[in-house]
DNA sequence: TAACGCTTGTGAGCGTAATCACAAACCGAA
DNA sequence: TTCGGTTTGTGATTACGCTCACAAGCGTTA
């Protein structure tokens, strides 16, 4: 019954704001923002909060801000995180060990209840509380535990072979965090995380305002020397 | 000397086409790619392809598609992968270590040259066969080292200082995995990689699509009551 | 109640990105 | 050399997202 669908850029950017909503409720007992303040701690302009907000409902006063508990309350319900997301890991390696240690996880929501791998020497080892079972017994386990997030965390040879087996469990989200793409049918939601991808994004930009810094180098030293001879 | 600059959301395919075209050219041994081709294997629409790849210049041919090692070529030089990038993580906890230990970074020019932390228990220690360091040392070994990205795996209430830091020793590129905004000069770019984020993204999705079954269940079940009544 | 300062909610305008659709160009065959 | 099949490169169109700017609405004060 909504008036208008959330875009995707704003749902980007709910979490943010619950984040920063979060710290002024709980470190700085704040119960007011103004869309000025959230805008500086969320990092973005003040017109653009008011709109991603806008987008949930009229929960603003005007003259006054947001109350903090009502609009937590609100971005909370409209992401979905008043329900509790089981999730399994798939590739126990060195990524997926920091994953499942990972205690930031369950303070939302959001909890590791399954961890698979094919190795026969990881299988059966004992990781952040849980015991690692072989990617054999994916679908009983999703299927037992209700699993709605898989995260992928394999050799990216095999992310694609794990991908089609969560979805054939039944999985609706996955998370990727191995180098390839993976194709799933159009119901499933693929997000990916990419490292690599990350830097040389980084690269790309530096090494372009390096390009300039050298290029204009350059040209002083040509002014420099015309003007000398 | 451009004819036109490269799009923020193209510079960001670069790397999935890079990708697709090293798996050509090594694993398959193609020595030519198509936009349809390439296009599948980077998981887009071939028109973005063709679109992206000719801000780079004119590399393909018509009736016959790209070359891929010369492409391969247009592309690494192009994000500035042809030169190294030595990198350093600050902050050496679950993540740091996954991220110290990880190999698939130096297969593109990227290099952990050095780790940081605070912890008195962790300077000293091994990690990835580097030694940690105190971070009251990162000016003098960046300055050393010429190191160009820095990489934050602190807890959150560490990043804005630490990022501090960073710029102050000269870094322009920094990549950011604790959950927080973190305000730097116009100069620097900051990437962050958030899991957290993530997951709450794929909980809305999720959850919006399951609210709609659930819809349609209810409108099934009072359409059928209304006719048996 | 009226006047004032403050902040929201949103229409309008602008810029960026995605997609379509096709002329131009190339290759190989005849 | 011409013809047919193929694929690029790009103008045109449409969709999306961001920012501006301001009327509408709220609380406070007198
Ligand atoms: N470690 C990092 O910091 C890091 C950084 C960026 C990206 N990544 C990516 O994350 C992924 C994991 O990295 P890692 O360093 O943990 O690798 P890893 O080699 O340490 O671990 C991979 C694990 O996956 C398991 N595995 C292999 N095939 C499998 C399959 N078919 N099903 C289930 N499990 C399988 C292996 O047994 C191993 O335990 C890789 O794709 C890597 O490129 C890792
Ligand atoms: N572990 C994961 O899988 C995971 C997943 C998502 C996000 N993260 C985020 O990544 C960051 C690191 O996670 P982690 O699990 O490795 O945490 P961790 O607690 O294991 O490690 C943090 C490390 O940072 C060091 N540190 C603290 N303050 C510092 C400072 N001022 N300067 C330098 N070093 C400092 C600590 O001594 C510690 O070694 C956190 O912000 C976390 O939220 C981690």
């Amino acid at each position: 019954m909504r008036r208008r669908p959330i875009p995707e850029a704003t749902v980007g950017r709910l979490p943010i704001y619950l984040r920063a909503l979060l710290d002024l409720a709980e470190s700085r007992g704040e119960t007011n923002v103004s869309s000025d303040e959230l805008a500086r701690l969320a990092g973005v302009n003040a017109a653009k909060v008011r709109k991603d907000l806008s987008y949930l409902g009229s929960y603003g006063t005007r003259g006054v801000g947001y109350d903090v508990e009502y609009l937590l309350y609100q971005i909370t319900r409209e992401l979905g995180l008043t329900q509790d997301w089981p999730a399994a890991i798939v590739g126990i390696g060195n990524l997926g060990r920091a994953l499942a240690s990972y205690k930031g996880f369950s303070e939302r929501g959001f909890r590791i209840t399954a961890i698979f791998d094919v190795d026969e020497s990881v299988i059966g080892e004992e990781v952040g509380g849980m015991i690692v079972r072989h990617l054999d017994e994916l679908k009983e386990v999703v299927a037992e535990m209700g699993t709605s997030i898989g995260i992928i965390a394999t050799p990216p040879l095999a992310a694609q072979e794990v991908a089609d087996k969560l979805v054939d469990a039944g999985v609706k989200s996955i998370l990727n965090f191995a180098p390839a793409v993976v194709n799933v049918p159009p119901d499933v939601t693929v997000r990916k995380v990419d490292l690599s991808i990350e830097l040389q994004i980084l690269s790309f930009y530096q090494q372009r305002t390096q390009a300039i810094a050298t290029a204009r180098e350059a040209n002083r030293r040509l002014r420099n020397q015309h003007g000398a001879g």
